[in-house]
DNA sequence: TTGCGTGCAAAGGTTTTGCATGGCA
DNA sequence: TGCCATGCAAAACCTTTGCACGCAA
């Protein structure tokens, strides 16, 4: 739970895909897959070890939408908290969509102050149906 | 998507225990090792098909923490009542709290509008810490 | 040189699927 | 009677762990 540890070619390499797909989440499987793609071999658990140690630094956000598919990854470009956004599911076509909205971060705060509940944003995820769906049914 | 299937004695059986248990969240391998303990035998199998099926008719509520631990389902007790308000869950005690506020509304406008989303508050829940816990921890 | 990091394979967990059987409507 | 639901076991997955070897400091 403390060690920086050492600075590897594969932590690296793996923190350099993410910041380089920023903003969009990816499965530890996923990202080995990647990366091997890319010619760059590394193994599975070292792929895990490391996602898992780069969130325990608050480097990366850690969430799970669904069982199935596995826990998703993401790089945070800024701790701080001022950039960080929330997900929307549409219960229609599954699809997940990242969305960065003052509005969002307003309510956090609001919700906060006004009711003393601090909204965990890498758990929450808001459900319902998406523009797109919404226009083809019904 | 479509079926409310048969009445069989095990989904029943499965609806009855998560009603007898609302408020509280569960995991189908849990549920199916409660249900057997009480008396009733019922195959994992079905536990998932069920769970599955009640949470896609809004009956049931499903959501994942941990890819490790798999998902949980819980009962949502009042489908119709629960319309005007938002749910936020603490992770913590796992009280759920009620709260009707008009900055929720308002970023539901906001959201439909803005980003062509329409959000489902009987399947959306805020998860986060209460004040109670945030207190009482650190 | 020391000790952590890596990689492979095996293990452990959850969830899904195939198929024959049983039960609701 | 006609199907759907069930149950069992096997399969498919994701994730973790053990251990020997390699590499950063």
């Amino acid at each position: 739970m403390k060690q920086s540890g050492y600075q590897t070619k594969q932590k690296k390499q793996i923190l350099d895909y993410l910041i380089a797909h920023s903003s969009r989440h990816i499965t530890a499987q996923e990202l080995t897959r990647q990366l091997n793609e890319e010619g760059f071999s590394v193994g599975t658990a070292t792929v895990y070890r490391c996602l898992e140690q780069l969130a325990d630094q608050g480097i990366l956000r850690k969430y799970t939408i669904d069982a199935r598919s596995g826990s998703c990854y993401e790089y945070v470009p800024d701790p701080c908290g001022c950039r960080e956004h929330f997900h929307l599911k549409c219960t229609c076509c599954d699809t997940l969509y990242h969305v960065t909205c003052e509005q969002l971060d307003a309510l956090g705060a609001h919700v906060l102050e006004h009711h003393g509940f601090a909204i965990d944003q890498t758990k929450t995820v808001l459900y319902g149906v998406c523009a797109r769906c919404r226009g083809e049914k019904s």
